[in-house]
DNA sequence: CTGACTCCGTTCGAAATTCAAACTAAGGCT
DNA sequence: AGCCTTAGTTTGAATTTCGAACGGAGTCAG
């Protein structure tokens, strides 16, 4: 399988690693998600090549994850922001960052504390159910085919 | 910044995407939650390159996500499982699951269907505040640095 | 005991990606 | 006029990734 082909495999994972899934790109859905908007902040925070952060949020935008925005005419600039679809993400990358903070933070606890604003607290992400609202396990799941499961 | 550099970032998300932030192996763990466990296996489910199995299942592997099993003697012949660390990537790759199914099901819905085995019902995964149990979404969340955030 | 088959990799050269650094562009400031 | 800012694009060399062929360790059939 090549990396085009798997936008058009009939599993929710290949769509969306195909959109997402490359190292720079979640770097950036990070910063966008810390409120990072501007081509030349990405670059400073990153420091990578121009030509990749150009390419992957020209990518994110023709995908509709991120849109540009001007800011400011004469001369006009742009900023990149989340879309719906893109704070959509959310979820991944909080999944994401808290895999990292259980594994790999030091003795200091992790780099960045979480606040639930409406209840106040610090918290972690957690994975329930959407009936019953328990929390739900690798083992607790059971997957079968569904009708987009065209082959 | 290279890509090995990543990895010594004071930020999780650059810690967690340097094991696991590569196209092949998101769609290899996958197929890990799914019951796949061997060379050949995955190979035939993804249609890449030997090389690149062999690399990522190595890399996975060293990282402690998953762990090489003998599954028989004469010849010794070894099987891919997750490890707890593995395990504890259930929550990413759901949360991109959901992603795909939300933006990228055709009118028949999702390929695959997940079934909380606990209550019995389908279900989707929900991001909830450890704290107080409520949905948590992007707007909700504010960030401040911890002590783990050595710059 | 020879040859075919299975499963799991490794090697190799070609193709694609990534990189840093230079260049473009449109306007502002002094 | 000359330099600064922000947001890119271009370029050619270095690095990665890829597919296809090869290797190895053992089983099985004849």
């Amino acid at each position: 399988m090549k990396w085009n082909e798997l936008a058009a495999q009939p599993c929710s994972i290949a769509r969306s690693v195909a959109v997402v899934g490359d190292r720079w790109t979640l770097m950036l859905l990070r910063d966008c998600f810390l409120g990072v908007r501007r081509f030349e902040a990405f670059e400073q925070r990153l420091g990578i090549s121009r030509s990749i952060i150009a390419d992957r949020l020209k990518r994110l935008t023709d995908e509709g994850v991120l849109r540009k925005e001007a800011y400011q005419d004469r001369p006009v600039r742009h900023e990149y922001r989340l879309t719906d679809k893109g704070l959509d993400l959310h979820p991944v990358i909080m999944a994401i960052v808290h895999w990292g903070d259980l594994h790999y933070a030091g003795k200091d606890g992790p780099p960045l504390i979480h606040r639930h604003r409406a209840c106040g607290c610090d918290f972690t992400p957690v994975q329930d159910c959407s009936e019953c609202g328990e929390t739900v396990t690798a083992r607790d799941v059971e997957v079968r085919a569904g009708l987009g499961l065209a082959l």
